[in-house]
DNA sequence: CGTGGTATTGATCCCGATCAATCAGGGTGG
DNA sequence: CCACCCTGATTGATCGGGATCAATACCACG
């Protein structure tokens, strides 16, 4: 793991204030975090933490993308979760961690001791509240992806993959300019994460492309050509996906 | 919904007392939660909350089972999650409620209004902090799940799924003594919570029986014949299940 | 150029879905 | 008591979507 520790950046110019697990906390209170707070840094593909792995830390994503995986004895994988920009990592009140956690891009991440930051939930309520609430949020958008899981077909879970993708990229930037999007996953991760097999996930895209629903530029970069049919695509009831 | 309001039992006399959303508070936080708490009662096969439907309670599961599902627009469904005793419904933040959520069996819910529980978890830690823990086991229980879905095979599904109810009927009776185990579910509703065909269920089922792994006395009441090859048979390396 | 990692496309296979028939148990009413 | 039905479970026959095995294309490196 090729981890470097970075001179800690003030919370004042954080560039997930407004999302992160701290973004409840007053001056004082993020004073309290700063003390038990350090950046770390890995290289797209560095393992981050191991299964089974002791937990030193919990921690913010700051910078780019990293999946939570888990994997059966005879080394087939199920992807369970996507982490961006603000997604928490990891278990106050578990000293091991359950799941692989993977850099997909390179990934800054804001770490907190594990052990006081547990501390600091009893005695901060605006970190509990704002702990509860990304729990919450993440266990509904988990049991989502169980639904994709079990019951869609694969060109369902494509169309939805690409419509989640193209959401969360939307909300980044408030301008709403329309420019590229990009896939933040090679293929294989995708078909990881959505239950498939690499071929299957090609197989799908080129159906996409061949009926005019999106284009690729390049491998990684696409165009949304018919966001309706591709919502149509996912097998979500109307308002389904909006409400998420 | 045929619904019926008990008198209200005192906590002290609880079941879950020890479990629940409540079990750190002390006797004046209890009070607090007592003063916005009401017993709801279910029969078997009642909707309890439709998908979409306004969220005027978050509820501890007292007494019974309950499923928490979702369906696709064309009516494929998918189970959730598996509500027993102690487990809490429902987001105290979120003004809509998103899954149905039915009775399996005849169910005691203690509700709690949900704006002022909202409120209350802000002033007392207690409750925020067993709301974290309780939201983050969820979650990772929801994670195991998704790996169940994506990438074990009918087989699989099935011995986890034993596996399963049996270490949580065995958690329940402290004695640890040798009973017959209960089904909580119909074949299709297994089906429905594995991403399988209630035939394929059924059909498993009778392999595991082939195979003297188990034995039914009749459709819903059935012994353990042989743990470590239902074990064998989940997928699951050694320890994941008992770390869980 | 060649080489290694990634993606596409093709051919075939198999697990689980689907369609369908039968069975088992348990009320209910004659 | 039996005939009837109703719901849930089992078992059988067939089908098809996606996995698997395999070949080829692409492209950024040296």
């Amino acid at each position: 793991m090729q981890q470097s520790i970075l001179k800690n950046m003030a919370c004042a110019s954080c560039p997930i204030k407004h999302r992160a697990v701290c973004s409840r906390c007053d001056a004082d209170e993020l004073a309290l975090l700063e003390s038990i707070k350090t950046y770390k840094s890995f290289s797209a593909n560095d393992q981050i933490l191991w299964r089974g792995e002791e937990l030193h830390y919990v921690a913010s994503v700051v910078e780019g993308v990293a999946t939570l995986g888990k994997s059966l004895e005879d080394g087939r994988t199920q992807m369970v979760g996507l982490l961006l920009p603000s997604d928490f990592i990891g278990h106050p009140g578990r000293t091991h961690i359950e799941f692989d956690v993977v850099a997909a891009s390179d990934v800054t991440l804001c770490c907190f001791e594990r052990e006081p930051f547990r501390k600091l939930i009893n005695d901060v309520p605006h970190l509990a509240q704002r702990m509860v609430e990304i729990a919450l949020d993440e266990l509904d958008a988990a049991r989502d992806w169980m639904v994709l899981l079990g019951r869609k077909t694969a060109g369902e879970k494509i169309a939805t993959f690409i419509e989640m993708v193209t959401r969360r990229q939307h909300l980044d930037r408030a301008d709403g300019q329309q420019t590229d999007l990009v896939l933040p996953l090679l293929r294989s991760e995708i078909a990881n994460y959505l239950g498939l097999t690499l071929e299957t996930v090609s197989r799908q895209l080129t159906i996409l492309k061949s009926e005019s629903v999106l284009e690729f530029v390049d491998k990684r970069h696409f165009r949304i050509l018919d966001m309706a049919r591709l919502h149509d695509a996912t097998g979500d009831d109307a308002d389904g996906g909006i409400l998420a």
